[in-house]
DNA sequence: ATGGTTGAATGTCAA
């Protein structure tokens, strides 16, 4: 089973590059990020022709997520349950085969100190008590999605530099470590122990693209009963060189399933 | 060097 996440930064915008990937790659189940899109707006038929069932949870101009998946979806849940964080679309979660999919567009924090980024770290930990509430480290759970932060040292293109700052803050590293604490694992590491592997690439950097100065922030993870059976994990980069490309790409996982 | 690019919306903000 092939499972994938993609930060679209709009589907519409991006639909393309979505249709050329998935009749290419054909995984069985994409997460994407940034739709950027109300839900009646929503371009469900063109997925819907490659074969995909569809669930959605947007909004007007910003955030927004979908999962896509060749078998049905059941169980689809959006947002966290209750009236914290009432105003973004950020979260779905989905049965699918078994399986349960929770799919993730964790706020960007915009800078460190700001209002944007102590509403990350809420976030952060409210996602925690969301996966304490509704699911359970036995579970064939994967959590995938656009998580905005960088780790490890690892993870971005020149950490000294960026320590300290969004996406690679002291501050987010425990908010992470407790999510990760509920029982998953980082897949992709499973496979790739070493540096220079990134999934988003900066527009106002120039030719970031080909000097590799990007960040590993698109992350899939699965709980450990599940990792077992992942039987590889990699970015393809690919499409991030295609016309019109989002600043992130692909990460794509396969499960002996 | 406080820039640069992109998308949604058509101001300007968010990323």
């Amino acid at each position: 089973m092939k499972i994938a996440t993609f930060n679209a930064a709009s589907v519409r915008a991006r639909l393309p590059i979505l249709i050329e990937w998935l009749a290419t790659e054909e995984p069985d189940v994409l997460a994407i990020q940034e739709t950027k899109v109300e839900d009646d707006k929503f371009p469900i038929a063109d997925f819907e022709e490659l074969g995909y069932n569809v669930a959605i949870h947007g909004q007007k101009a910003w955030n927004g997520v979908a999962i896509l998946s060749r078998s049905s979806i059941s169980s689809v849940r959006t947002g966290f349950g209750d009236e914290l964080f009432p105003n973004d679309c950020r979260i779905i979660s989905c049965q699918v085969n078994g399986l349960s999919i929770i799919n993730t567009y964790v706020p960007n924090g915009n800078t460190v100190g700001s209002d944007k980024f102590i509403y990350k770290l809420a976030w952060l930990d409210r996602f925690r008590t969301y996966l304490d509430q509704n699911f359970h480290p036995d579970d064939q759970l994967v959590w995938l999605g656009d998580v905005n932060i960088a780790p490890e040292p690892i993870d971005v293109f020149d950490s000294k530099r960026m320590l300290g700052g969004v996406g690679h803050h002291p501050d987010e590293f425990v908010r992470l470590k407790k999510i990760v604490d509920f029982g998953l694992v980082d897949v992709f590491r499973k496979f790739e122990p070493g540096p220079n592997h990134y999934t988003f690439f900066d527009f106002t950097l120039p030719r970031s693209v080909d000097r590799n100065l990007g960040w590993r922030i698109d992350h899939i993870y699965a709980t450990r009963g599940l990792a077992e059976v992942c039987t590889g994990c990699s970015i393809d980069m690919v499409p991030r060189s295609w016309t019109r490309p989002s600043d992130h790409t692909f990460v794509v996982a396969e499960f002996d399933l």
